[in-house]
RNA sequence: CGGGACGUAGCGCAGCCUGGCAGCGCACCCGCUUGGGGUGUGGGGGGUCGGCGGUUCAAAUCCGCCCGUCCCGACCA
């Protein structure tokens, strides 16, 4: 491709809406342009890095035997109510009524319209196992779109849903996608980590994330180094063991604390260390009220708190709902005379003596308080978010934190689709029974955003080969015909070898391509100017390490990897 | 949805407080110049100042409502 006639807009400064370096560059690159509020238009050039990444997901899937299909994105109503996802999806699922008053949905997972597909065609345990897949939009009304593709409401998406006879064969399954997934990511020339995860609005019994290692990610993921355990926080058990000195327990005293709500504010009011603070947080479980204390030092984890509860909608308790339940404004709730019928305490408050907790009265906290003797002794659970340093679950050693972006995803459902939706088959004994399925996802426009997350620098992007538009950026510095005559010919035979290669062919200043070029992030630059009218000799610069080295252009295409004639 | 910021040429911004000719840089078009890291120079085109309403002799500027965008928190590939 000549770049005098792509269509390749590219930008000098940050554009002001982007925050994150993926989004700057993917603009300022010519990749996307914004239509809407997490909505993109993709360019020739970041649509040619998106189709590289499709094809080594459809390789690798179709490796394992998975088939493509192409899933509307305009569903009915009718599937996603036989499923109680209609009314439970909340408002991320963008409904609407076409001409005849019918309600639709435009598809944000497709669990409901491939089980309705596959009950009507598939009815013998011959069939088995299947895997379809499909890589398509979808829409996702998100609360809060953000950081350019990363968190869009329309994106592109691989997912995948497997039917299985039994869970032995899901299991199997199972361990194929996620082999097929770490050769995916692999190719994609990512630093990635798949950890134990937890299953969300999709459901299903075991789930892991496979998470692209970046500082910008939005996931928390809590590693050991020494067993190799890897979870999202969210997930992770704390197994923690507190030991705290023997005390005496101390008169139950109150305080004045004039407006000091927070833990920071309470401890350095009364001049006592957080973790001798004890915080009640007050829930609404399905409607109804709950308190958790957590040491003031650690953090609550609601995904946590919701499972022990077994709660289908858990929500903080909003400042009217605090003051009705405790009497007092936010910020000195405390378990001593609360009347929350259910109180769940974290672990790390067992055996802790004589702490501090609010007084359920305004500008008041309690000091030396004890559980059995002013309360009564909660129940303990695994409550708070694991941390830096905490023994990890399988070997104790400690777990270190880190970050990533969440780019693939795999799920065991089981049968919570298909047996609601009746999707059965006859078993070897001509019984009827139920598919056991699993779902796999992979944001394929996601990927690439994180990919430019992880390989960048200050000049711009530096594409991973297996995902770069192109291979190499052939630049031509200079009018003079002996230049431009060389570059076209060196341009042919590349193009012919099956090197894909662009060719910076426009009447601009040396400065302005090299700038372009290195923005753009292809990882072969081949300069022909001043040196090549010398010495006759190509120049290539490698752009991941800025290697540069000389070369005739005969031997140009061996080098890129071209096919010979 | 709560909290914060913003909306002026394609992009980045100034002007607004204190009402009075709509500006700057980049980009774009024409000329000359230059030609290995965003060359220099001369000329030129491009604006419902987010929208609607109000105040005023006069509104980008003051007031009200609405819309949109971005950032921080609860969702997810």
């Amino acid at each position: 491709m000549r770049l005098s006639q792509y269509f390749l807009p590219t930008l000098r400064e940050d554009p002001a809406e982007a925050e994150v370096i993926s989004h700057k560059l993917m603009l300022r690159a010519g990749l996307i342009r914004k239509v809407a509020s997490g909505i993109y238009t993709y360019l020739p050039l970041g649509l040619r890095a998106l189709r590289k990444v499709e094809n080594i997901v459809r390789e690798e899937m179709d490796r394992i035997g998975a088939q493509e299909v192409l899933l509307p994105l305009v569903q009915p109503a009718e599937l996603w109510q036989e499923t109680g996802r209609w009314e439970k999806y909340g408002k991320e699922l963008l409904r609407f009524k076409d001409r005849k008053e019918h309600d639709f949905c435009l598809g944000p997972t497709h669990e409901e319209v491939i089980t309705d597909l596959v009950r009507g065609e598939v009815r013998s345990y011959r069939d088995l196992p299947l895997i379809l897949y499909q890589i398509a939009p979808k829409f996702r009304d998100e609360i809060r779109p953000r950081f350019g593709v990363m968190r869009a409401r329309e994106f592109i998406m691989k997912d995948a849903y497997s039917f299985d006879a039994d869970e032995a064969g899901l299991f199997q399954t199972y361990q194929r996608v996620y082999e097929a997934y770490e050769r995916i990511f692999s190719r994609c020339g990512l630093k990635f980590k798949a950890v134990l995860a937890d299953t969300g609005a999709i459901g299903g019994s075991e789930s892991h994330e496979f998470m692209v290692l970046a500082e910008t990610g939005e996931d928390r993921l809590a590693i050991c180094s020494a067993c190799g355990y890897a979870a999202n926080v969210e997930l992770a058990e704390v197994k923690a063991v507190y030991s705290y000195p023997e005390e005496t327990e101390r008169p139950l005293e109150k305080v004045s604390t004039p407006g000091v709500r927070s833990v920071e504010e309470v401890s350095s009011f009364l001049g006592v260390s957080p973790s001798r603070l004890v915080k009640t947080l007050l829930y609404l479980a399905d409607g109804e009220p709950v308190a958790v204390l957590v040491r003031g030092d650690y953090e609550l984890n609601e995904i946590k708190l919701a499972k022990v509860l077994g709660a289908q909608g858990l929500k903080m308790a909003d400042a009217e709902t605090v003051k009705r339940l405790t009497g007092a404004p936010v910020g000195f709730a405390g378990p001593v005379g609360l009347s929350v019928k259910r109180i769940l305490a974290d672990f790390s408050v067992r055996g802790l003596k004589n702490f501090v907790t609010g007084a359920n009265q305004a500008d008041v906290h309690y000091i030396n308080v004890n559980y059995g003797r002013d309360f009564p002794e909660p129940g303990f659970y695994d409550l708070r978010t694991a941390e830096e340093g905490d023994p990890c679950p399988r070997c104790g050693r400690p777990l270190s934190l880190t970050r990533g972006i969440e780019v693939g995803h795999v799920f065991k459902l089981g049968t919570q689709y298909s047996a609601t939706m009746g999707a059965t088959f006859s078993d070897r004994e001509g019984k009827e029974r139920p598919f056991v399925m699993g779902c796999y996802g992979i944001g394929i426009s996601r990927t690439v955003a994180a990919a430019i997350e992880q390989n960048h620098d200050s000049a711009g992007i530096i594409f991973p080969e297996e995902i770069a538009p192109f291979k190499a950026l052939l630049l031509t510095l200079g009018k003079e015909p002996a230049l431009m005559e060389a570059s076209e010919k060196i341009y042919q035979t590349l193009t012919q070898a099956g090197v894909e290669t662009l060719w910076d062919d426009r009447d601009e200043r040396p400065g302005v391509k090299f700038k372009d070029a290195d923005l753009i992030g292809l990882p072969y630059q081949l300069i022909v100017g001043k040196k090549f009218l010398e010495t006759g000799q190509v120049e290539v610069k490698r752009r991941a390490s800025g290697e540069r080295q000389v070369l005739a252009p005969s031997e140009v295409v061996s080098y890129l990897g071209g096919k010979g004639p």
